[in-house]
DNA sequence: GTCGGTTATGTGCCATGGAATGTACCTACT
DNA sequence: AGTAGGTACATTCCATGGCACATAACCGAC
């Protein structure tokens, strides 16, 4: 019988363990903090990319949304432009370096990723990434429709 | 085949997502929070349990599991003894209050996880939990042997 | 028994992220 | 047009956790 309480600690230390080493390994090699690289990820595949979208997408506050994208706009990876839209907001591009950046952020991510998945079997974690889904999905919040 | 980067992604938001309503419950019910629950379940199973054991378990730092001893003894919820054994750390221990605080604890978050874990079936889970534990165990430091 | 190296914390400083609050702006409705 | 409500941030305040450094205690080798 599967604990719960075991499934979860297991599924948080995993999720802590694998950061920790993404982490470093993209702060060794790029200088790149992981929490920068995850919402660059977003700004780039959000047309019109506002604030609001970055929150939603990774699951943090919208006020700890904008002093991050005020840190990666200051170090020049990304650029806020007045929506012309809706005066509320800005939308926000990656700039020409935070693309470049970004790129290689990429490739290394995938590849320290790919060092640390690699003693299971692809099938498995497919199947993994499938029941990952079923999860997520389940709490879907409901009032978005 | 699989994109380890959204596979990636799905853990780290569904762990987010996990935590944030157990915590959300736990702190609801018994104003308890989850990062405090962690630590006394380890102090509770483990036998003259040091803060290296808690930082070890919980992939934290030893300073920071340090100052989150000091707040948990604070509210009379565990307790510091020197350790007899080694001058340099103290025994820790729940305190009568806090073994029944983590009891309540314990049904609380079980139960709140049961509810958020029941859109998959137990088999699924069971699998689930295997591949985590397997990729955790690949990881491990080997220089602990 | 003492010296060097290691271990197990305890602490100060600092960055980050959440919660709460304030504000500009948009939308409806009158 | 004028107003009530809701939205999208921007900002402030504050707790938490990491990192680096300081310390006390242990442990072996000499």
């Amino acid at each position: 019988m599967t604990d719960h309480l075991q499934l979860f600690h297991d599924l948080v230390r995993l999720e802590t363990e694998l950061w920790g080493a993404v982490d470093a390994r993209l702060e060794n090699s790029l200088g790149l903090p992981l929490t920068w690289f995850e919402p660059m990820r977003v700004i780039d595949s959000t047309e019109g990319c506002r604030v609001n979208d970055i929150a939603e997408e990774l699951r943090i506050t919208i006020g700890g949304t904008s002093k991050l994208v005020d840190r990666i706009a200051a170090a020049g990876l990304c650029a806020r432009r007045p929506n012309p839209l809706d005066g509320r907001s800005s939308v926000i591009t990656l700039t020409k370096a935070g693309r470049a950046r970004l790129a290689d952020a990429t490739a290394e991510v995938d590849d320290e990723l790919t060092r640390l998945l690699a003693a299971v079997p692809r099938s498995a974690l497919a199947t993994l990434h499938s029941t990952l889904r079923r999860l997520r999905a389940t709490h879907e919040d409901p009032l978005a429709q």
